[in-house]
DNA sequence: ATTCAGGTGCGAG
DNA sequence: CTCGCACCTGAA
């Protein structure tokens, strides 16, 4: 391909925003970080994300209402500078926000991201990203610069139970296809979540095979923007337990009426600093 | 060969 | 309602 003639765009950046901290820290399936920058498919067209002083470079894209929306997607519009301000009035977080700060929630796809939480139970990364690549592969479209797009939930209805084993979902098939099937057929509705008051959308969710405590918050924080959401997986815990309650184990539940209570709004940041914190410092 | 991995569903008390 | 246990499967 002719060098200067790729598709290219700049979104400005403000605050401690850290793109590759907010790619990596396991809120999002799709991104391949490396040393440099990111690669992945926004918009139906594979992109390259790098990091510049001030801004993110994109390449693959450049037409502004894509632009625009990608940088809603990456969080560029969350005010960090006073959200990290405020999360550090509280001593655990101003002490970890040294190494973490710049983390932003993005807004993601609610089925690509429901589907992406759904596989990721009791499951391990490398396996997680083996089973959505084999996904894309063999139900999503391909696209113009190559790569493939998350399959739409009608395909992944559609599929039979062994050909998603194929893809490596193991017990989770059933689950998969179950969601799927209602979101194609209108029995979920997806855009139900972003006009409901938290309790009511974490029930909508938790009501679908496959979907529990954590998943629905992961899918509540990370498509719809609920930032009272505080999912507890396994790290959030540990660290929770280490820092707030001197090492003491305590129930998810307990954990995440805590959190949710002492960060309001806010939760979902304090969650994603801890995790990021739990998995570089924390050694168990 | 065993063990582990970003929880969930299910039955029992 | 809280608790304990089994669970597909690739990778170490």
């Amino acid at each position: 391909m002719a060098g200067g003639t790729r598709r290219r765009g700049i979104l400005p950046v403000r605050g401690p925003y850290h793109l590759l901290r907010t790619l990596s820290c396991g809120q999002a399936f799709g991104w391949r970080v490396d040393g440099t920058g990111a690669a992945g498919v926004f918009a139906q067209r594979r992109i390259r994300l790098t990091p510049r002083r001030g801004a993110v470079e994109v390449d693959g894209l450049d037409d502004a209402a894509s632009l625009e929306r990608l940088a809603h997607y990456l969080g560029l519009d969350q005010p960090l500078r006073a959200i990290e301000r405020e999360l550090a009035r509280d001593a655990v977080l101003a002490r970890i926000l040294r190494t973490t700060s710049g983390v932003a929630i993005l807004r993601q796809d609610p089925w690509e991201c429901l589907a992406g939480f759904v596989i990721s139970a009791f499951n391990n990364i490398p396996k997680i990203e083996l089973t959505l690549d084999r996904l894309r592969r063999r139900f999503g479209a391909p696209l113009p610069g190559g790569g493939y797009a998350f399959p739409q939930p009608e395909a992944i209805g559609a599929a039979s139970e062994r050909a998603l084993r194929g893809c490596v979902l193991g017990y989770r098939a059933p689950y998969l296809r179950a969601v799927a099937r209602r979101v194609s057929t209108g029995t979920l509705d997806l855009r139900a979540p972003f006009s409901l008051p938290y309790d009511e959308a974490r029930r909508m969710l938790l009501d679908l095979p496959g979907v529990g405590d954590k998943v629905a918050d992961c899918v509540l924080l990370f498509a719809y923007g609920r930032g009272d959401a505080f999912p507890v997986d396994v790290w959030v815990k540990r660290a929770v337990e280490r820092w707030y309650f001197r090492g003491r184990a305590q129930a998810e539940r307990r954990i995440r009426e805590f959190a949710r209570s002492r960060f309001g709004s806010l939760a979902g940041y304090a969650q994603q600093h801890l995790f990021v914190a739990a998995r570089t410092t924390l050694r168990f």
